[in-house]
Parts: structure tokens; sequence; C-alpha cells
DNA sequence: CCGCGTTAGAGTCATTCTGACATTAACTAC
DNA sequence: GTAGTTAATGTCAGAATGACTCTAACGCGG
């Protein structure tokens, strides 16, 4: 019997901290309603079919599992011990995404679908090896060495630095100086200012900033990064 | 019919470069023999075992093919889109791996199983999307941001600085400046010297010095690194 | 209307890091 | 011994970084 070839989709996203803590990163779990490990909480996915790429099955297995469509999807790890189903030989390619913002909750209404904070003692342990994806998936978070685009995707199209900052904050798991993050980003270039501020607050407005692709790099991003589905 | 699983490995070496001439990457390769794509040169590789791990089955059929048994192997990313083979649906698992400078060229005598130069014009075409997956073995290389490990496993157990200043020079492709260089490893602490020197040479004999692994440090290394099958 | 609290945003300063270059040490070849 | 070559150390200026101060612009409560 050839080995089964599914997907597992790590997807992160920023919910605000509470009373000026810190931003928190969470993530979208299913709960498993077969075996094995029935009632645990475990990774989004499915298998893979036959006439779609690797990228275009985890987009597919999201969306029909959790109705979620993330703009940022990048391959993360390929799972493939004999022993990690108990009842089958599984490899699963790990999939990590992004999501908006805005879109954190907006979730299928379904009670076998949640959104966790990555620290709740619930999701401690999870089916299969899940726990130890998403901590792999966290690892490579912290270790980007750019950050600019993956801010930006988990921000709308407009933000400011405050909220920016709030992600590095989030990801790093520790404060940032504001003055010198600013100092840092004004210099990247990769972050534009715009001449809207947002209004609203009950102190300063602070202005308005967007992400620019800085256009001629070719080893910017991942170069086999995959776009998930479109519609 | 499900998918074809597979693995394949570029392996990565250094070869000394000639008339005082940069140090250059090299890799082994095979040729084809059968269809698809036969008579192009490819990289080792075959199909993952039903009792073996995914790491397991890089170290196996990397041995099998070219006889080489590597000290490092490290995934790499998987690929699968639909038409990557024209005959059948497979999926393959890319490993990277370095070799020890002394065991370079120390291949299985067989006319289908050559060493090449990075750059060399005759592996500008290779079968598959093998040619992608070496470029972007390389893209990552060059983007590691620890090259400690990395450079001793490419070296023996004790070399001279200047031995791996020209691993670092070979990986990025420029010149570094031997005073920084030194510098700079005196103090990651990784790099430790030895009261031995190498002697045999025209010119006043350098310190030799060897890698230390940095203890308890959980990050250091990709935390889901595959050791290959021992013997 | 006016001060106050709060956050936005700009600026300062000392320390560290980096690249470029100069200098001395130790060997071989002749 | 002298020349030639590489190893190893030292110096210095400019860039990057972290901690901190200072001013600007809003809402709010009198």
């Amino acid at each position: 019997m050839p080995p089964t070839l599914a997907v597992s989709t790590v997807i992160l996203g920023i919910r605000e901290g509470v009373e000026g803590g810190p931003d928190k990163l969470c993530l979208p779990l299913v709960r498993r309603i077969r075996q094995p490990h029935a009632g645990l909480w475990a990774l989004p996915g499915g298998p893979v079919g036959a006439r779609e790429s690797l990228g275009q099955a985890a987009g597919r297995t999201l969306a029909e599992t959790t109705g979620l469509r993330p703009n940022y999807l990048e391959q993360l790890y390929t799972f493939g011990d004999i022993d990690r189903s108990p009842t089958h030989r599984l490899v699963t390619i790990a999939y990590f995404a992004l999501m908006h913002v805005d879109q954190v909750g907006a979730t299928v209404r379904d009670e076998n679908v949640a959104w966790f904070d990555i620290d709740d003692p619930q999701i401690a342990r999870m089916a299969f090896d899940h726990r130890q994806i998403v901590d792999y998936a966290l690892w490579r978070l912290r270790n980007k060495t750019e950050y600019g685009q993956i801010a930006h995707r988990l921000l709308g199209e407009r933000f400011t630095l405050a909220a920016l900052r709030g992600v590095y904050e989030a990801i790093l798991g520790r404060r940032l100086d504001p003055a010198n993050f600013r100092r840092t980003l004004n210099s990247t270039a990769s972050i534009e200012a715009t001449d809207e501020y947002q209004a609203g607050g009950k102190h300063r407005p602070p202005r308005l900033y967007r992400y620019v692709g800085h256009g001629p790099d070719p080893l910017q991003v991942d170069p086999l990064q995959v776009e998930p589905p479109q519609g």
C-alpha cells in the first residue's frame, strides 16, 4: 500500500492585546471527528488530489475545512516518519499561512473549528505530530530575516507604525523601542508613508503607512512560494 | 493511480581553486539511462520505501547511486507540480547534503556518475526540474544565517582559517578580508583554536582550528534535521 | 478656553559593529 | 643572509544600534 499524501496548514493571525498588553499570535484548529485521535484538535488539511499542485491542495483543504482564504502561503516542511500516524503510513506536506488582522475570527460557524492563542494550554497536545509542526512554524517565523512582507500580510493594506510594531513584538516576544523601530523602518524603503492619518483615536492621530514590494530583487521572497487558488 | 513519492539530494562539496583563484562549489550527478530524460544528468535519488523515513530514503538512495555518505543532511523543499514529470505524477522531497573536502572525488567508479562545478555549462540543463532544485539549494545555502557548522561539515575535523575563509568565499561568491574574517570568527566562540599548526607549506605555518558545537542552544540547528543512516 | 494626559514623531549621544588598511611575525627558497 | 609569501595583530573612520530626551498634536475634563 503506497503512503497517503496529505497537506496541513499552520495559519497565523494577530489578535490585539488586552489592556495595553502585547499583541498575540493565534491560529485556527479543527476538531477531529474520526479516529485516530478523535476529539483532539488538529491542523486543517486533507489529502492531495491527483490534478492539483501541493500549494493548491493546501489552499483548497483550508477553505473547505475552515472557510479561510489566506493571502500568503509558504511551504514549511514535509513530515514522513513511519509511525506518525498509528493506522497507516502518512506523509504530510506542511504549509504556513498568514491572515489579515480583520479576518481573524471570521471563520465558518462550526463548533469543530476554533481559534486559539499560541500559548493556550488547551492545545499543548494536538492530534498526530501537529504540535511539533506548529512549534516549527513559530521557529521559522521568528528566524525570518525579512519581516517586512510578513508583517504587512498580517495587517491590512494600510497600517500605523504602532500596529506594525505590535506584529514584530508578537513574533519576537519582546517589546521594541518605538523611536528606534521607526528609524530602522524608515531606512528600509519597503515601507512607505501615505498622507493619510488614522482618525477616531483619543490622542494624536498616527500616520498610515503601506508596504511597497521592492521591485527587482529576485531573492526577496522564497522563490518557490506558492500562491493560493483564486476565488 | 496515487502519486509516486521520491527523494532527490543536492550534495555540495568544495573544490580548491586553481592558481590562487577562489574555491569552487561542486556536486555529483547521475546520468539517466531510462526514459524520461534519458542521457541527461540528474540528482541522485529514488523512491521512498515503505519502512524508512524520508531522511533515511535520502541517505540510502544516495549511497546506492553514488557510493557517497555525507555527514550532513537537511530537508530542502518538496516539489509536486502536476507536470514536472512527463509520464506520471511525481512528488519529490529534495534534500541538501554537504561533503568533507577530502571525499570530493571519492565517488563510485562509474561513467554515469560525475562531479561538476556549480557553474559548469554542461549542467545548465538537467533532467526534470532538477536544475531549479539545485538553484534553490544554492539560494538557501547563501542565505543561511549560521555558516559555522555548515563550513565545518565541508572541511575536515581540523582546518586553517584560510581554508574556512575559502569556504565562505565559495558560498558567498566574493573575497573576504582575512583580518576581519579572523576577528569575527574569534568572537563567535563556535570555532576554537588548537595548539597544532599545519606543516609542509612554503610559508609561515597556519594554526589549526576546530568546530565546537555550542552546547545548550536549542535553536542552533534546524530542529528537524535528519541524520543519515549509519554505516 | 485652557491645561493635562497620551501617543506620534524627531533628535541626541554613547557604544558597538564593520570595512579598509597598516604592521609585525614566521616560515621557505635561493 | 635576503627576498618572498602568508599568518596574525593592530589601528582608525564611518555605519549601525540601543537608551534616552524633547517637541507636536490630538481628546478630554474642567
